[in-house]
RNA sequence: CGGGGCGUGGCUCAGCCUGGUAGAGCGCCUGGUUCGGGACCAGGAGGCCGGAGGUUCGAAUCCUCUCGCCCCGACCA
């Protein structure tokens, strides 16, 4: 292609309403351009990349045997009523009606749409396995969009859908999901990890995430890599630290002590000269209104995906007001809660208490606690684990790390809750029934661009890796009005076109400066600039991540150049 | 939905407090000089100041309402 015939409109300022990395780059360097919070226009190196992105994914999803489909985005209520996520997906579901006042939606997910189709054609045990995919637009209505591309009302979704006759085949479709995904995450030049994930309340027995390490992440996730441990901070679980002070001796009795307007475990802390790993904190938490008193030690922190996995299957969970808190305690308040004695709502408690004894909790009268608290002995709880893993945790004696990330893709084993809910059945070699069981994949197709942007980048602009760069070489002359380098550039541009390389030529009337400024923005990963060492038969060619940059002959720049793509 | 911020040529912003009829830099167009890391000179085009209402002789500026966007939080199959 020849730039000066492109659209391209790079920026020289960043956008004011940008702040995180990739989503300046993009706007800069002319990738994309908003029409509505979380709603982008991608122009025409964006779409080039993401094409490239489809295509790898394109190869490897049928590289497994997946059938590519394309399904509507604008879906009838009927088939999301029957799943029951008409209601569940609340406000994240954008929804309209047709003219006849018919309720539709815009497809968020396709499980019921796939188990639609899949109901109606699936008779036959030996019609299975399948596996369905496709690469969509999904739409959520989200209640804050940010970040750019990275969380959007409108995106692009690869996903995929399997449907097995029993649990080894669902193990051999999430198998083959998980080695395609890395295939593709590989090809796409992304650094990733692999975690564990919560499977949730959906009756999905595994789940992992695909996870780019990123400051502009939004999950947490548990890094060990001496254990090679990898978990969402929603699942992971890890050895806590030992508590700072051993706990006393004996087989003592809880003794109230006043503690006026010590409220907080820091207060009561500094206050009894004893530290927070020998407090017990006391959390009233609602689920669906329902209260339960949770119990972490006192400088842990709960964390709420484990109390909701915990407690299962509430739609709403939330911390109790000040005066719900008040009802259930007799007119205690937060600050002075704890389990003795506590017997209108069930008490949960995480792992790192039990074995614990002689600890401080509060009283259930205001400004008073109690110290040589046992628990198991002076009250009774359920023990689960319920606190989030922090840093300096262990697992199995390796140290791990907390890192901020971003979801690229997630693979899900879904158990029979769509197949089930919405009738889906085959005859078995038996001639009996059975209900096939599924598994979901999904991956975020403009998230592998913007980690890809966010992980490589330097000041002057994105450094894509090659197979997922619009275009793989830039050739730019210095002067293209001069007549040699005007041909030997445009020698370089038809060469590297019929050797099937995606060049961009750089035939603008600008000066220099300008040319590599841009080049360098949107990110081609080769260049080879033609200058005034042409008269000596030289050119440069220069890799732009690395910056490394050196002089061949002109016959060799090509060669040259391959071999960096390669690399 | 709570809190904060911002809407003025394509972009980045000034002007607003203290009302008097709109500016700068970059970009764009024309001509010329330039030509290895976002050139220079000269000339030029381009803005119902987010929208509505109000106060006033007069509103970008003051008041009320409203819409949009960004950030923090809540939320995130």
């Amino acid at each position: 292609m020849q730039w000066s015939k492109l659209f391209i409109p790079t920026l020289r300022e960043n956008p004011v309403d940008a702040e995180v990395v990739s989503h300046q780059l993009l706007l800069r360097a002319g990738y994309i351009r908003q029409l509505a919070a979380g709603v982008y226009n991608y122009l025409y190196l964006a779409q080039r990349s993401i094409l490239k992105i489809t295509n790898i994914v394109r190869e490897e999803m049928d590289g497994i045997g997946a059938q590519e489909f394309f399904l509507p985005a604008l879906n009838p209520a009927e088939v999301w009523q029957e799943s029951g996520r008409w209601d569940v997906m609340g406000q994240n579901m954008f929804r309209l009606k047709d003219r006849f006042g018919r309720d539709l939606c815009l497809g968020m997910t396709h499980e019921e749409v796939m188990t639609y189709i899949a109901r109606g054609e699936l008779r036959s045990y030996k019609q299975l396995p399948q596996i369905w995919y496709q690469i969509q637009t999904k739409f959520r209505d989200e209640p804050r969009p940010k970040s750019g591309l990275l969380r959007v009302r409108q995106f692009t979704m690869k996903d995929s859908y399997s449907f097995d006759i029993d649990a080894a085949g669902l193990d051999a479709a999430y198998d083959k999901h998980h080695a395609a995904y890395c295939k593709i995450f590989d090809r796409c030049g992304l650094k990733y990890i692999a975690v564990e994930a919560d499977s949730g309340a959906m009756g999905g027995s595994q789940s992992h995430e695909f996870m780019v390490e990123s400051n502009a992440g939004e999950d947490f996730v548990a890094v060990c890599d001496g254990a090679k441990y990898y978990a969402n901070l929603e699942k992971a679980a890890s050895v806590p630290k030992p508590p700072a002070a051993p706990d006393p001796e004996g087989d003592l009795e809880p003794e109230k002590f006043h503690t006026p307007g010590k409220k907080t475990i820091a207060e009561i802390s500094e206050f009894t000269g004893l530290p927070a790993t020998s407090q017990i904190k006391s959390l009233v938490m609602m689920a669906d209104n329902k209260p339960v008193l949770a119990l972490v030690r006192g400088d842990h922190t709960m964390h709420e995906t484990k109390f909701a996995a915990t407690v299962g299957g509430a739609n709403e969970i939330r911390p109790a007001h000040p005066e719900e808190i008040r009802d259930l305690f007799g007119g205690t308040s937060a600050g002075s809660l704890g389990p003795i004695g506590v017997t209108n709502m069930r008490v949960i408690a995480d792992k790192a208490l039990e074995g614990r004894k002689n600890m401080i909790c509060g009283a259930n009268i205001d400004d008073y606690h109690l110290k040589n608290v046992t628990p198991g002995e002076d009250f009774k709880a359920e023990y689960f684990d319920l606190r989030q893993v922090e840093e300096g945790d262990t697992y199995e004696g390796f140290p791990i790390r907390v890192v901020k990330t971003v979801e690229i893709g997630h693979i899900f084993k879904l158990g029979y809750k769509y197949s089930k809910s919405m009738n889906l059945t085959v005859l078995d070699q038996n001639g009996k029934e059975v209900t096939p069981i599924m598994g979901s994949y999904g991956i975020g197709v403009e998230r592998i661009l913007t980690c890809a942007i966010e992980l490589f980048h330097d000041k002057d602009g994105m450094s894509l890796p090659a197979a997922i760069a619009p275009f793989e070489l830039v050739v730019t002359p210095a002067n293209f009005a001069d007549p040699g380098q005007h041909e030997t550039a445009v020698g370089f541009y038809e060469e590297a076109k019929r050797q099937g390389i995606d060049v961009l030529l750089d035939d603008r009337d600008e000066r220099p400066g300008v040319k590599f400024k841009d080049a360098d923005l949107i990110g081609i990963p080769v260049r080879i600039t033609i200058g005034k060492k042409l008269a000596q038969g030289v050119v440069e060619v220069v890799n732009r991540r690395t910056r490394e940059s050196v002089d061949v002959p002109v016959a060799e720049a090509i060669e040259k150049a391959k071999s960096i793509l390669r690399a």
